[in-house]
DNA sequence: CATTTATTGAACTCATTGGTTCAAGATAAG
DNA sequence: CTTATCTTGAACCAATGAGTTCAATAAATG
């Protein structure tokens, strides 16, 4: 067992999640160590007792949740890899889902905090770029690049084709939902999508 | 005169800008008053003199921040109003500027300061809402459907065309920027400006 | 059962900081 | 000059919160 302790089950995991919590809301400065501590269930010596400081704790949970975050995203390009005849279609799908993703509101905490605290952590530089939007878009653009070699996307640069789908999904989000702040329904999700996937298809995709 | 004390020199302005200037580089709970008012030259109590709060001091200072760089982005739109012949010209100068102050240090710093404190402080949403990309969105709408009531534009709805405009110029500046902590260079701005552009005129041009 | 280890609650230290007070000075108006 | 207003430095108060200490306890191991 790696870190699962004598004493009692590990501890470790509920802190973590208990500290993002707390931080997601309050912010780092205004999240009171007691207060991580309450949420997760556990004594305040008991924090100390697995994280040094309130900073490291602090890099733990972001870096945890940069990481769920990503592989979310990751997982809802699946559908490019195998695409049924209607390219559109699919395309659609996966925006859909990655708005649906781009707008839950622990992402948009996440966010919030990376912005933040990044001028005061340099060292949360390396959780964005080892699990940021770099990534996912490396991911589309490898799923793009297989959709041109079989002669569905007019393109042979997969990396800015992958860039602009994303900027005509992800853009108008920041204005729409207000920062973060407006929960926005399906609908306008989904048309958010469709006319996205529209422009698109347009400058892209064969006829 | 509105605020020209007698003692002095009306030192508000001083305030407010150095306000500005300490909560951009420390954030809102990291910035003590103390540092401002040295920022500002001026005595801590002069400070509570010209605002009663910590809280409404960054509220001011956010919000000027907020109307200057909107003004700034939409007088950068002018040249819309009367393009030459070269239409995708035009709008690639208009993206290039707009691309300048997108990632300008003093900007990047406001955004952050938005979404860092807008839990914590309710009424930034006001700010939001009044000098945010919304506007910038609507402005832009106005000077497309100029250009679409010309025959130079192809669309019904200017301000999904502007939407989609300014996505693919400012969505790719998250990732690129590192989230506004890489400064890009010149030459980079310019092209995502150009390929931006070349997009949105494949998908919104008349040929 | 005995031992080891982790947890717990509570109290404590110490540094920071928002906000105030006050007496002394500086400045403009009359 | 006189007066009213503003500024200033410094000291001060009160609250907050990070990080620690410690004795008591609970659980797992042998």
């Amino acid at each position: 067992m790696s870190s699962t302790t004598r004493g009692r089950i590990d501890k470790r995991q509920a802190i973590l999640d208990g500290a993002f919590t707390v931080f997601a809301k309050q912010g780092y400065a205004q999240a009171g160590v007691q207060d991580i501590a309450l949420e997760a269930g556990v004594a305040k010596p008991t924090v100390y007792n697995h994280m040094t400081d309130k900073a490291t704790l602090f890099r733990h949970a972001v870096e945890a949740a940069a990481i769920a975050a990503l592989d979310q995203r990751v997982a809802a390009l699946a559908p490019l890899s195998d695409p049924g005849d209607d390219l559109p279609a699919a395309l659609e799908g996966v925006a859909l889902a990655l708005l649906r993703l781009h707008t839950d509101s622990r992402y948009c905490a996440l966010r919030r905090l990376l912005y933040s605290e990044i001028t005061h952590f340099p060292d949360i530089l390396d959780i964005v770029k080892e699990y940021g939007l770099d990534r996912l878009n490396h991911a589309l653009a490898d799923r793009l690049a297989r959709l041109a070699l079989a002669g569905r996307l007019r393109t042979t640069d997969p990396d800015l084709a992958a860039e602009q789908f994303l900027a005509l999904i992800l853009g108008p989000l920041e204005a729409r939902s207000q920062m973060g702040t407006r929960q926005l329904e399906e609908a306008e999700l989904a048309t958010i999508a469709r006319t996205a996937v529209e422009t698109f298809a347009r400058a892209w995709l064969t006829t």
